[in-house]
DNA sequence: CTTGCTCCTCAAGTAACTTGAGGAGTTACG
DNA sequence: CGTAACTCCTCAAGTTACTTGAGGAGCAAG
């Protein structure tokens, strides 16, 4: 009935590893154990790391994934604090993503630069080096 | 002639413990002390912190910073390889960037499929947390 | 029966700092 | 000149989400 952590983490793209790790943190109650005192997963067990690695893909912080569990467990009132979590994290990443926009731009223009006028080659007067010096 | 952490900090936008830690690291060789056993930070000491924050702000990582501060030492051949460790960064910015980009359509979709069915407010049924479960 | 997995439990390492404890010297104010 | 507030010092541990490794035991296949 019960699956090693093995099979658990074939099923679920987690490592048995990760799997133990989540399970000290207590995203996951400590799972049963079989007669040789192994980890034996069930399918409700399968169930929630999958969840949690949906999460993870979407980079939900580990402290959302708990409210968000505690969303799936019907143990939050409703499902509103679940969306508003979604929504904050969008905006982190929204903001996070023009950052990464700005820095594009300014690394791409910098090894430009470089391409274009540092003929010499001298590395202390690199114009990309100078730039980064300002 | 020399000033102190906290004036260095002020200067270099840095806090003091970021400025220990860099030469703790060695980012930035020991600076001398004054006779009260106080570092005492001089111009070039200052111009190395700017260039080690300005690098920061672009996110390179330290490991590329030491290759970065090489090529202004003068220690580099030639200044191609800070073009190419630029270039190497970029690219790893774009990928971020372009996963970001996935990510918040995802997000985004989810947050709005609940606002428009989850009117129960059920917690367990909603369609974002349905989403995760998937 | 022996080789090779897989599992177990700690403990420490990763990146780049931040935070805190405990203690000493310094600066400003009255 | 005293004292309160500030800045500095060092060393150690905490942060995030895991990964890696040591050391040891059981299980499955040939």
């Amino acid at each position: 009935m019960g699956m090693t952590i093995g099979e658990a983490a074939v099923r679920t793209q987690c490592t048995p590893a990760t799997i133990r790790y989540y399970e000290e943190i207590g995203l996951l109650r400590p799972v049963g154990r079989s007669a040789n005192g192994r980890r034996a997963y069930a399918q409700p067990d399968i169930h929630r790391l999958r969840f949690i690695r949906r999460c993870r893909d979407l980079s939900f912080a580990i402290d959302d994934i708990r409210a968000l569990l505690d969303v799936m467990d019907g143990q939050a009132v409703s499902c509103l604090s679940a969306r508003d979590l979604t929504l904050g994290h969008l905006e982190t990443v929204r903001a996070r993503r023009t950052e990464l926009e700005a820095l594009e731009r300014t690394l791409a223009t910098m090894a430009a630069s470089c391409t274009d006028t540092c003929v010499s080659g001298v590395a202390a007067e690199c114009v990309l080096i100078e730039d980064l010096a300002t």
